[in-house]
DNA sequence: ATGGGGGCCTGCCGGC
DNA sequence: TGCCGGCAGGCCCCCA
């Protein structure tokens, strides 16, 4: 469940559970994800304290008191669930193993934290936490963007020679981090933006009005602890709402939402992914 | 060179 | 009920 305020609501609900605690047992129940996992994952995992667990993009890195941090990409289908823990007012007991539970964390305090993805197109690596950005997945990532250095000029200057729709280009990681397909749609119906118009052919002005889109979108979802589709949940197994709040994403066929606009919600397939968006009041 | 499609996997849903 | 096609929130890689 993967874009980025579902990955930063997973890494919310992690924190209790992880971050300052020690590793104390690890089980590694197949050797890969997408990927083949590093050489002696377990043992470099093990007994390991946990400094600090971020987010980068749609990556957690928990940062261990080895130098080394882990990295760990949901896919499409990866879950995280904390059982054990003191949640709320109450003790979780550990559940039941489930399938495709690839990935078992014991923590120090006795939360036990599960990574289970059906899909397998998740990852795990480790990596030298000074050199972060050289790793192969996150060296061509874009700006954060709920960070800095992500406003109008910076994505007007990217966007300026892109040949590409601008539908691809929000979702291209190299040019801003975290978006999907999902959020990509609500942001360019918000902006009132066919997903179809050449990134390049947009003035630099229609171009800026996507950062504080862009900002405003993903900042409530992650209010909303996230979206949930096809089941997804967050770390203590409860729903996030902003599914409910989508505006075109899954509503081929339905009128727009935007006062006065007799559209109706279309969908059509865009390098290879659906696309939704109204063709009345996006231009 | 970059934009688009294929591929990686499993699960689920709708139609016949 | 069962089988089949289509679809799914990501992202790397190859091809034109």
């Amino acid at each position: 469940m993967p874009e980025l305020p579902e990955v930063e609501t997973v890494r919310r609900g992690l924190l209790t559970a992880m971050e300052g605690k020690t590793i104390e047992k690890v089980a590694v129940n197949r050797p890969d994800l997408r990927w083949p996992f590093p050489p002696d994952m377990q043992a470099r995992l093990q007994g390991r304290r946990i400094l600090a667990l971020r987010r980068r993009s749609k990556y957690i890195l928990a940062d261990l008191d080895s130098g080394e941090s882990l990295l760990i990409h949901l896919g499409m289908s990866g879950r995280m669930r904390v059982s054990g823990a003191m949640l709320g007012d109450f003790v979780h007991a550990h559940p039941a193993p489930e399938k495709h539970d690839h990935v078992v964390f014991d923590m120090e305090g006795g939360a036990r934290v599960t990574f289970n993805d059906a899909r397998r197109f998740g990852a795990m690596d480790l990596l030298q936490t000074d050199a972060q950005e050289s790793h192969w997945l996150l060296q061509s990532i874009g700006p954060e963007p709920l960070g800095n250095q992500f406003d109008g000029t910076y994505l007007a200057d990217r966007l300026n020679n892109g040949a590409s729709p601008i539908k691809t280009a929000l979702l291209d990681q190299g040019i801003v981090a975290g978006l999907g397909n999902i959020y990509v749609c609500e942001v360019l119906f918000r902006a009132g933006i066919n997903p179809k118009r050449k990134a390049s052919n947009l003035s630099r002005s229609r171009i800026s009005s996507l950062v504080p889109i862009i900002r405003d979108v993903l900042s409530e979802a992650i209010e909303a602890g996230g979206s949930s589709l096809r089941d997804h949940r967050q770390t203590d197994g409860k729903l996030g709402y902003f599914q409910h709040d989508f505006k075109v994403y899954g509503r081929e066929g339905q009128p727009c939402a935007t006062p006065d606009c007799a559209g109706t919600v279309t969908r059509f397939a865009q390098s290879g992914r659906s696309t939704f968006y109204c063709p009345q009041c996006q231009r």
